[in-house]
DNA sequence: GTGAAAGCGCTAACAA
DNA sequence: TTGTTAGCGCTTTCAC
C-alpha cells in the first residue's frame, strides 16, 4: 500500500511522549494514566491510525493469521469448513488467510511454502488428491508449525485430526439400501491412500458381509474424487448386463455426477437405481430427486479444526496430537426406495 | 509460528560472508560471484531456509498480498471469482488473502481494518447487501489502498469496477420470456442502490416498455440477496388472483428459492410458471428443469478484476479508475417454453 | 507512570 | 564483487 501513513512516532512527537508510551496506551498496557493514554487514543482516532501489523508480528514473532488450504472450495463442502474455522479464529483474534491447491501436489508445496514464509502461526490443511508423499508437510512441521488435518486424512502424518465416523456413515448407508430391497450395490469410490476412501470403502464392504451379499469386487469403482470419473464409471456400470440397482458414492459431487449419468439413459431413481450420497452439500436437497446423504457436521468440522490449532499455537507445551471423530446421520430424501413395512 | 527458523544471518555465519551477501544470492541480484551465490543457495536449500516475508514486507513496505473480501462464498458465484483472481494473483508473484463479511456491515469495517492493518498492497471487494454507507472504504483509499470493485457496486464509490452488462442481460432474459408467450413476468429484483439490482431491473422494465406490455410496479419484488425472502416474495406472487406466469431473478440463489417455491406449489414449471436466472453457479445445470439463466464469465470478472489491480499497485502515477463491463449471454435451458415457429 | 534503547529479519543505499 | 550500516514500525526490557 504506498502512501504514507501514521506510526506511532506521529503520535508520539504530536504529544510530546515516547514511542513507548504511545504503544503502551494503544494496546492498553496496565502502567498508564488515564489521561495520556486517552490524549493517544483520541489523536490515534483523529488520525485514523490503523498499527502496522506487519511490524509488530516481525517483532513479535507472532503473525496472529491461521492460514487455511483446501484442495478446492468451488463445492460446497470446503467453504462451509471455512466458515465454521472464521468464526473461531476471527473470535480469538486470528485471521484466516484462504489458500487453494486445485488438487495439484506441486501447488500444494507452493502454497505450504508461501504459508511458511508468511509466518503463519498454524495450518489447518486438506491435501490433494495426488498428495502421496509428505516431506513437505514434515518439514514444515519439523519447522514448529502446527497443523490440523481434516477431511483428506492420511495415517502417515502425524498432528490433531478431525474426521466423521466415515466407516459407520458408509455401513448405515449401505445397510439402508439393503433394507429397502436392493440387492446389487456398488460403491463410486475415493482414493484408498486416504482415511476417508478407505474407511468408507470398509463401511461399504462390512454392510454387504453383514447382510450375507456376495463380495463383487467389480462393484467398486475408484473415482477419487477426480472431476468426470463418476460419470464415466456410473456409465460403465450401467452397460453391464448385471447392471446394479443402487449405487453409493464416496461424496455428494461424485453422486451427482451419477445421478446425471443415470437420467441422461433414461433410468429412473430410485425404482431401477437407488443413490446414496456422502457430505450433504446443500444443492443435495434440490437436485431431483433429492439425494439422501450421509450428513456431516461440516461447520463444526471447521470449529473444531480451529480450537484444536489455536489451542496449539498457545500452549504448545501441553500439546498432544487429538484425533477427533464427529457423527454423521443418515438424511433419507427420495433418492432411495421407501423402507416398506 | 514458534521455533527459531534459520535467518540469512545464520547462513553469512556460516559462509564466512556478509548478510548482504546472502541476501543478494537470495534475492538473485545481479552483482555477486556464481560461486559465492550456489554456496549461499546449497547452505539455504540444505537448512530448509525459508525467507522471513514479514520482515522483507516492513523492510520494502510492500507485502505481495492481495486482500479479497466477498459477501459469502457459499454459493459457487464468489468462490469461482475468487479462483480467478488467484490465477492472475499467483503467477504475478501475490499472495491472495480472502475474507468474508457474511453480509454484515460490521464485519465488512471490522475486515477492512484488518486488511489496511495487515498492509495488503490492494484489495479487492464486492461488499455487503447493507453496505449504505462508504465512510470506511473511502478512509481506505485515501490512505492510499488501492481497490477494485466488482458485482456490488455502487455509483457513490470511485475506483476501478468490474462489472458485466446487466442491463443488456436482464433485457435479453425478458424479452425471451415474451417471445415464449409469457404475458404477466415478475421479477426477484435486488437492491436498488446497487447497478447491479438497478440495471437488472431497468432491462426488465425496458424490456416490457419495448413490447408495449403494461407497467405492472407490484410484480417487482425487492429480494435484495436475502435468503428466504425469494421464497416468501414467489409465495406472495403464487397467491395473487393475476398469477404471474414467468418470473425473471436477479440471480441463481434467488431463482432456486423460486424454483422450489413454485414446485411446491405444484405448479409446473415451465407451463405455468417459466423462470428465469442470472449468473450461472453451475448448480442451475442440475436443479430440474435445468435453469435458463444468464450467463456471466465469472472467472473472467476474478481474472480481470486481479489485472486491474495488479495494474494499480504498479505504476500508481499513471492510474485512472477504469470500469469494465463484460458480456452476458442467455443460456437456454428447460426452466422456459420453446421458441415456437 | 514514562522514556531510552535494543532488536525482530530483511533490503538497499553507500562505501570499499 | 562484497561489506557496512541505517532503518522499516513495533514491542519490551530496563532504568528512572
Amino acid at each position: 500500500m504506498r502512501g504514507k501513513q501514521p506510526t506511532i512516532w506521529d503520535i508520539a512527537i504530536k504529544l510530546n511522549v515516547s514511542i513507548s508510551t504511545v504503544s503502551r496506551a494503544l494496546r492498553n498496557a496496565p502502567d498508564i494514566n488515564p489521561e495520556t493514554k486517552k490524549a493517544i487514543l483520541d489523536l490515534a482516532h483523529q488520525l485514523d491510525y490503523q498499527p502496522n501489523t506487519v511490524a509488530a508480528s516481525l517483532r513479535k514473532n507472532k503473525t496472529d493469521i491461521i492460514g487455511v488450504m483446501v484442495p478446492e472450495f468451488v463445492h460446497a463442502y470446503f467453504p462451509n469448513v471455512i466458515l465454521g474455522i472464521q468464526e473461531v479464529a476471527n473470535a480469538a483474534g486470528y485471521k484466516v488467510m484462504v489458500m487453494q491447491s486445485s488438487e495439484s501436489l506441486d501447488i500444494e508445496k507452493h502454497n505450504l511454502q508461501a504459508m511458511v514464509s508468511s509466518r503463519v502461526d498454524g495450518l489447518i490443511l486438506a491435501i490433494t488428491r495426488e498428495t502421496n508423499d509428505y516431506d513437505h508437510i514434515v518439514a514444515a512441521q519439523r519447522k514448529g508449525l502446527p497443523i490440523v488435518f481434516f477431511n483428506r486424512i492420511v495415517d502417515e502424518l502425524q498432528g490433531s485430526k478431525v474426521m466423521v465416523d466415515d466407516y459407520t456413515g458408509a455401513f448405515t448407508a449401505v445397510q439402508h439400501l439393503i433394507q429397502t430391497g436392493c440387492r446389487r450395490i456398488a460403491h463410486l469410490a475415493g482414493p484408498e491412500n486416504m482415511t476417508i476412501g478407505r474407511n468408507r470403502l470398509n463401511g461399504y464392504l462390512d454392510a454387504l458381509k453383514a447382510h450375507q451379499f456376495p463380495l463383487d469386487e467389480t462393484l467398486v469403482m475408484h473415482c477419487d474424487f477426480v472431476e468426470g470419473r463418476a460419470r464415466k464409471y456410473t456409465q460403465l456400470l450401467l452397460d453391464r448386463p448385471d447392471r446394479p440397482d443402487a449405487l453409493f458414492a464416496v461424496n455428494d459431487p461424485t453422486a451427482i455426477e451419477a445421478l446425471i449419468c443415470i437420467q441422461e439413459n433414461g433410468l429412473s431413481i430410485p425404482n431401477d437405481i437407488a443413490l446414496i450420497g456422502f457430505s450433504n452439500a446443500p444443492h443435495s436437497t434440490f437436485v431431483t430427486p433429492p439425494l439422501t446423504s450421509v450428513v456431516q457436521p461440516i461447520h463444526e468440522i471447521g470449529q473444531l479444526a480451529a480450537q484444536l490449532l489455536i489451542r496449539q499455537i498457545t500452549t504448545p507445551q501441553q500439546f498432544t496430537p487429538e484425533i477427533r471423530i464427529l457423527d454423521t446421520t443418515l438424511v433419507i430424501r427420495q433418492s432411495t426406495r421407501p423402507l416398506v413395512g
